[in-house]
DNA sequence: TCTTGACCTCAAGTGAGGTTGAACTTACAC
DNA sequence: GTGTAAGTTCAACCTCACTTGAGGTCAAGA
């Protein structure tokens, strides 16, 4: 075991990019941990860079934090987690990935063929199917509103301009 | 001219999918406007329903309510828009969904390419370049922080664990 | 006429992901 | 041993895109 040299709340919000108060976010949400100095100030492990990098690429990617935590929390808590574990939540992404990268390629293409058919008929084309609305942009279900596909296509029917 | 019946805040909700609320809201912002009946109702023009359509399409697509008021505010204010009209501002959004699309299989080649040589360097494969951060989750630059490639290297290349 | 449902305004709340400020304490280099 | 940079807590504030609630009005059918 090599010596551990604990790192300052300043040192890892370089190191990782993340704004102290943004640390001090993540911890109080049990994202993760801390020791203390007898003088109160936290001292971090250096796994904690490899945690704070996965938080934050995991949340570029879309997840919430709290879905970071829920991943996180598959972690070993007796041992500090090996590449193994790392590569097994990393590797968790990859449908997550794929799935948005589908459904932005599908609105694009619904867009295209808007505009390739003239009619640009987004009521029609591409606003009747919420669930790809709510695929598109990430996290949370904030597109489904329950909306109407056969008003949408009444109102596309009889739509003057 | 077809006679123009105007429509409610309730028909518009229906058909277009966004709740009555959101309207008033998207009102207040000046993304679309009514007249009022001499009881003080709002009653939409038809076109409406295009604009709303058109309001959520980019909304889906990543756009701020702000860059899309800039976008409606390129319509010609003398007469209805035309398809044409509304075509050329959709077809401007194609570049950002690709971009979008680029960004997240930047992400996942990165990510496997992490997993695949087994350092799992998330620090310096993927943290590493905050652009694509900013790029990755669409609107705003809210992940552009200032973080230092450099400090993250260095926090790769010490990493223990 | 009455009732009901749809509409009005304005202020406040929501939730995600943090940041900012005030008031105070620690750690460390000189 | 002291100055100051960096740390502490807690509450309040921020943006975005809306929704909810209170208190009141309007429109239409029985």
């Amino acid at each position: 075991m090599p010596i551990e040299r604990y790192l300052t709340i300043g040192e890892v919000a370089q190191r990782s990019g993340v704004a102290p108060s943004g640390l001090r976010y993540y911890e109080s949400l049990g994202l993760i941990s801390s020791e203390r100095t007898p003088g109160n100030q936290r001292r971090y492990e250096r796994t904690t860079l490899r945690r704070v990098a996965f938080i934050r690429t995991a949340s570029r990617v879309g997840l919430t934090l709290d879905e970071i935590g829920e991943a996180l929390a598959t972690l070993p808590e007796a041992r500090t987690p090996t590449a193994e574990d790392w590569t097994r939540l990393s590797r968790s992404w990859r449908p997550l990935l794929d799935a948005r990268i589908a459904a932005i390629e599908r609105l694009r293409d619904d867009l295209d063929s808007c505009i390739g058919c003239g009619c640009l008929s987004l009521e029609r084309c591409v606003l009747q199917n919420p669930a790809d609305r709510a695929a598109a942009l990430g996290p949370g279900a904030r597109y489904l509103e329950g909306d109407s596909p056969l008003d949408a296509a009444r109102a596309a029917g009889s739509s003057t301009s």
